[in-house]
DNA sequence: CTTCGATATGCATGTTCATGCCGATTCATT
DNA sequence: AATGAATCGGCATGAACATGCATATCGAAG
């Protein structure tokens, strides 16, 4: 069937719109258009569903190309330390530790127990800069060409100084992981990398908030099964985690957000 | 003014002017906004706990990491900054410019021209996670073992990457320029790294602080003559640039900083 | 022409969110 | 220690929101 002219060529005009200010506001282009704010509501879900723009209270604001880490580490921080918390455990003084780009990943580093003695390494400057703090903390930085989408050291030159790593165990900040466990990426590049580092270590671990259980991104970085450990939100639902037990991938639960410390 | 901003884009530019001014008044904030003092306080609450920056009675500084850089970076923002402004001219569009590790390049980094098409390359985390949110910079990072004291990646590994870059402006921390105009680092291993980037340049520059004018440290990185440019501050003293002015440096004069007390 | 299905839209519902206000508490300054 | 401002927590309110349902429109098939 014909898509209906009117409401296409409707959001065609608030993305002109949202290009042009950076912002809409969902009240203003009801009464512009002359629909119901149910109306533009659902046009703004489908925009922001296909990845036009990003949805707020009130309005929508234009999609930046480069979402900066800055904008992604502001989403959901409570439940990112929590995550985090639930990793814990797995790091022993001693390790060498590889932690990925991602804002979960940051919160991972941040949560590192006061005075444990690990070797860190990252690809990414914010996690690096946290880091350089922490005078027990042996950290190695992999230079490159910074990726500005992704916020962390990437590409060729990036690999070749990966690759002289064998970590005890790796933390990737992951993008999507289905229901059978196999985990992928939006990058391209950033997929390459990832599939790097986790092959040269010796355990691989990754922490998911709950929207990013069972889907799926256009790169696959390992298998199902690649997975030796997985931290998920207290609030996980659990037929999401039942395919994913087989694999034989060790699941930490992580404590509700609510109560726990916030420290920064 | 009517609140007529969506809260994060209310967030987005608190961000904004934390960046820019380095600190923000709940009070000033809520006026500018149009909202409850509550209201701003909240949005400092979540961008605190998000990371982004550093409460305090009153407002919110920006975030700055604790290592022995940033906080050097405390003592004088205002000078840095200013020193920071007079090497901008320096900058052109299209450059490879190598920023060292110290308190004051991380301020040049941020007073970059915003748009500036640069090439930036740089072995400190702090530097790096600074630029990685600019879009129009590309970014190459030098990786290594990263020096706690220092702060930068430093050692074989670093030196190794770094000589393969051919910058056409370095600009170096100093930690000391005697009279004569010989530079000197205090680290053995950062003077080496020092010595090495500044001999692949084209161009060197430097940014001193009035107290390090006229003092020498332990390593020596460049002979009198091997600095092309060096900021000073306004209150130099003329009988200290005598001297360098004969190697045929040329002196950038910062502005005066403003003379506003730093009530926070 | 009628009927069907698909889509778009509006309305009613209960829910979530952002905000401002109030009282209690903490903080910096005297 | 005393004081006033800043802050925190809870609460109330209205706006924005998601969802389900009913209606309207349109093209295609009968």
């Amino acid at each position: 069937m014909q898509p209906d002219l009117l409401s296409r060529e409707r959001q065609s005009q608030i993305l002109a719109r949202l290009e042009a200010e950076g912002r809409v506001i969902a009240a203003d282009l009801a009464r512009a258009f002359a629909v119901s704010e149910d109306t533009v509501r659902r046009d703004l879900r489908e925009l922001a569903a296909s990845g036009h723009c990003t949805r707020v209270y009130g309005g929508a604001l234009r999609r930046e190309a480069a979402t900066p880490m800055a904008t992604r580490l502001r989403e959901a921080p409570e439940r990112k330390a929590a995550l985090a918390e639930a990793l814990v455990p797995l790091f022993r003084p001693g390790m060498l530790v590889f932690l990925d780009v991602g804002s979960t990943n940051l919160a991972i580093a941040r949560s590192i127990p006061k005075g444990m003695a690990l070797t860190v390494a990252t690809h990414t400057p914010v996690i690096a800069a946290m880091l350089a703090e922490r005078a027990e903390i042996t950290l190695i930085l992999i230079g490159g060409r910074v990726s500005t989408g992704i916020g962390a050291a990437l590409g060729g030159a990036a690999e070749r100084e990966a690759a002289r790593l064998a970590p005890d165990l790796c933390v990737l900040g992951a993008c999507g992981i289905d229901a059978m466990g196999s985990v992928s990426a939006q990058d391209y590049d950033d997929a390459c990398f990832k599939r790097l580092i986790a092959e040269r270590s010796a355990s691989v671990a990754s922490a998911v908030t709950t929207d990013k259980l069972g889907t799926r991104a256009p790169f696959a970085i390992l298998p199902p099964g690649g997975l030796d450990h997985l931290a998920v939100e207290a609030d996980a639902p659990r037929d999401a985690l039942a395919g994913l037990a087989e694999t034989g991938i060790t699941l930490l639960h992580a404590d509700a957000p609510g109560e726990k410390h916030a420290k920064i």
